[in-house]
DNA sequence: TATAATTGCAACCAATCGGTTTCATAAACT
DNA sequence: AGTTTATGAAACCGATTGGTTGCAATTATA
C-alpha cells in the first residue's frame, strides 16, 4: 500500500478534511458532519491521510482526535521549490524587460 | 472529464514528465525514452497534463513539442499558501520560545 | 509516389479508488 | 449488567486509472 502525499491530496474530500483539521483537531464523527458521505467513507480517507503521515491520531477515551501534521505539508512545498525558482526567474526577467522599456521611454 | 492539477501531479510518472519538461520542451517520443513504458502511455499522461493546462503543445512539422506551463504550478502554490502561514507562525512561536530560553540563560 | 516516422485515439484489461452496508470492538452511560 | 456511542475493518460494487496492443492520420524522406 504505497501512500504518498501527492496521491493523498489528489482527492477533493481529503483536501477538505485537511482544511478542516488545519483549524482544529476533530473526531471522525465531527468531520463526517461536514460531508455528504458516510462516517465510514471519511474514516477511510483518514486512514489514507494517516498512512502518509499527513494527520496523526490522539486518543481521548473512546474518541479519536485527528490532527494535521503540518510538517508533512512542507514536503509538497519542497517539491514546488524547484518550480518556484523557475517562475521567479521568469518574473524577474519580465521585470528587466519592463525596466528597459521604461528606460527607453525616459530617454526619449 | 474533470481534470485538476492535484489529480495530475498525483502520478509519479507525470511528476517526472513535469520535471523533464521544466528543463526543456520535448516531444512524446523523446519523453518516452526516459520511461519504462510505451510511447502511448506517455501520450496519455500528456493528454491529462494538457487537459488541466499544465503543459501546452507547440506543433513543429510532424513533431509536437510539449512545454511546461509553469504558471499553472502556481495554483498548487496558492493552495499551499494557507498552510505555509500556519507552519511559519509555529516556527516564529518556536523562535519566541528559543529567545526566551536564551534570555533566561543570559540573566543567570 | 511509395515508405518511414511521429503522433493521437479506440478498445481492451487488471488493479485501484471512493463509496456503501454490515459487523466487531472498546468506552461511556443508565 | 445492559445499552448507547465512537470507531475501524471487511466485503462488496461500479467507476476510474494506468497500462497495453492495434490502427488511422499526417508529415517527411527515398
Amino acid at each position: 500500500m504505497r501512500r504518498d502525499v501527492f496521491q493523498a491530496i489528489a482527492d477533493p474530500t481529503r483536501r477538505a478534511i485537511i482544511a478542516l483539521l488545519a483549524l482544529q483537531a476533530m473526531t471522525p464523527n465531527a468531520l463526517a458532519e461536514h460531508f455528504d458521505t458516510t462516517r465510514q467513507a471519511v474514516s477511510k480517507h483518514l486512514r489514507i491521510l494517516t498512512e502518509c503521515e499527513l494527520v496523526k491520531q490522539e486518543h481521548q477515551g473512546r474518541e479519536i482526535y485527528y490532527q494535521l501534521e503540518i510538517e508533512k505539508m512542507k514536503e509538497i512545498d519542497k517539491w514546488l521549490e524547484q518550480y518556484r525558482k523557475i517562475w521567479e526567474t521568469r518574473f524577474s526577467q519580465l521585470d528587466d524587460v519592463l525596466a528597459t522599456i521604461k528606460k527607453q521611454k525616459d530617454e526619449k
